[in-house]
DNA sequence: GATGAATGAGAATTCATTCAT
DNA sequence: TATGAATGAATTCTCATTCAT
């Protein structure tokens, strides 16, 4: 399953680009304000920075915006989630260092994750398996980290708790964003790490 | 924090529960479909089995069915939780016991729970709170059951792992549902439980 | 091939007659100013004596007014013609009573059938073969009547030129129509009637 | 009435003349298949072999193109019926050639006809006349065919009775192209062209 | 002269809400 | 109480036209 292309009438990639960026910013502003659905075109065109006509040069529907946000978004959580995992090591330490940085990302992009969470399920049937494809991956590359530390005999778990396990790690990054509103005035990020993993590593029996 | 009320214009009580509760009926079987701005407040009547006419004599705003389906939802999980859980207890047994029902009742309300967790930050500004504090409450319950272990000597945890873990388990307990399509092909509810528990408990350090 | 309904929101079988009834008389009035393309579903709502938001409740989109502008006039059209022409006779008399029914319904329906013939093109490839089709049957009780006066041996025309003929006719009504602006300054309908009659029935060369 | 001019930013007259043969091929074809009130003026552009931009400096507005569309082949079909037709010579012989000469031209020229006839009521209140005097224009060619005819003593008819052979032979041409769908189904040109002469000359009563 | 990106007025359609019956 | 027809503000999307390059 490939990219799914959202086709511009802008035939200047490098504008397109462009002005998709200046979008994505835009929607995901609006979009942590008010939703999607209560975003109008209106409203995105403006926060874009463009009006309703050029938008639609460069998208066909209003969903594609959306699909534009998740995909894009998700892209970057991974890209950066690669260049700090060494997925081969395994270590615990890796593994720490792995969760560490994937909370880290999720902190820096709280809006943009907060976002994509909340209003992906607002995509269409065909654009929604292209998005949750991405989510899998991502545990997926968890799973690796933990396969790894499995072999090396650093960890004993089975398959199933191999793959809950890395359920957990995605879900508890998400939770720092969609649960903000309490996590964030008792914990600062560290100690959400922290306290995580130690949770995670040692379970709550001494 | 009290309840908020959603007035009717109706006056006998036994006919707006009754009502209402048609009404929770046909919206979370729609809601689950299309989603709450994707229904329409016909389409609302219709599953409902009345008209629209007769929809607003008990609700004075579409938003006040959002409100009532997440109100009533949310009630009705900390009420089936309440009845089978001993915060008092303070053994490791009651914990792994009340995270197996609170499992068991996000499974059995997976639809309700699922719409609930969607839809609920569609709520305007107002009833957001409402609803959140809910959340909080159902947190409170599994930290209270928590602290009462330690207060047992049964586990040892600071404050702040005490509250961390009460979110964790509640958030799994969503994450049973909002991420079935991978989950529910991997594991029974059984499973998740027995797996989940055991991740929770110990760790995955030996 | 049936006649293509079109659904209505509204229940009321009587109440839908009605409204559609003030809406075609309001699009004729409109479409005949503007033609359909220029027409907006304000003016045609505005035109017909109620908002924007009751029109479509008693049609799905705008090609559907103009489909029921269609269909109701060439009923309109058939209906006043079968009332008064008589296939069976057989008669020269009752041909050139066919011909001087139909130029007089035409001339009385003038608006109508401009609107019709200049518009039916923009129906789409759904819609347009139920309109053609009535077209024809039209032209089919001009050649019924022509076999009439064939069997009587009052005309001597072979298959092609009473199947020309029929058409002829047809078309030399809606030409009172739609070449108005030059006929019907040199004409009064009786004279038209009166000259086309004998022109069709003696030809030029005496 | 003389011609209406329709302005262009490029001054290279030899430019204008092939760009603007580009563009009426290329609308002629769109709207055959779409009308043109369906047609962009993007896509009139691009059927026409350049950009958007391109088309705005040979023309002012989109009805523009109409016209021209309308105007060149008005002038089309006239030229080469005048070329054909002898207006003087008073034959019957020579009115038979004059039918024949021009309801082939429609025959080689049918997609244009149908065009212009189906579109020329979308032209201006302005811009009309101008086609429409083409229009009386070739009926005239014909009313003075016949006049001829009638001078010679080939023909009796009353000015009236002229005038109305001429529209209907105008008329009848027409018609060979916009009821193509069932006469041309039931005729080859020749056959046409035969019976139509046929019921003209010399009407139906023998 | 040619291009195509930008614009925004305008159009179709939807849908929450009201209110007379 | 129940109904459903009526309403019109709001929304998405289109497209003729302009203008900087």
């Amino acid at each position: 399953m490939t990219r799914r292309e959202v086709p511009a009438s802008v035939k200047d990639e490098r504008l397109v680009k462009m002005r998709r960026d200046q979008m994505i910013k835009g929607a995901v502003t609006l979009f942590k304000e008010k939703g999607f659905h209560r975003s109008t075109t209106r409203e995105i065109a403006k926060a874009s920075g463009f009006s309703i006509g050029t938008l639609y040069e460069y998208i066909r529907q209003k969903e594609d915006v959306l699909y534009l946000v998740c995909d894009t978004i998700y892209d970057e959580v991974r890209e950066r989630l690669e260049k700090n995992i060494d997925i081969k090591q395994g270590t615990i330490e890796s593994l720490k260092l792995a969760i560490s940085n994937y909370f880290r990302v999720v902190n820096d992009m709280q809006d943009e994750v907060l976002v994509m969470y909340q209003e992906a399920k607002s995509l269409s049937k065909e654009a929604l398996p292209y998005v949750l494809q991405k989510e899998n991956e991502m545990a997926s590359m968890f799973e690796r980290v933990i396969e790894s530390c499995i072999d090396k005999g650093e960890l004993q778990l089975n398959e199933q708790e191999k793959n809950l396990l890395a359920h957990n790690i995605i879900v508890q990054g998400q939770m720092w964003g969609f649960r903000r509103w309490v996590l964030q005035k008792q914990y600062t990020i560290d100690e959400y790490i922290e306290w995580q993993t130690k949770l995670i590593l040692r379970g709550i029996i001494s």
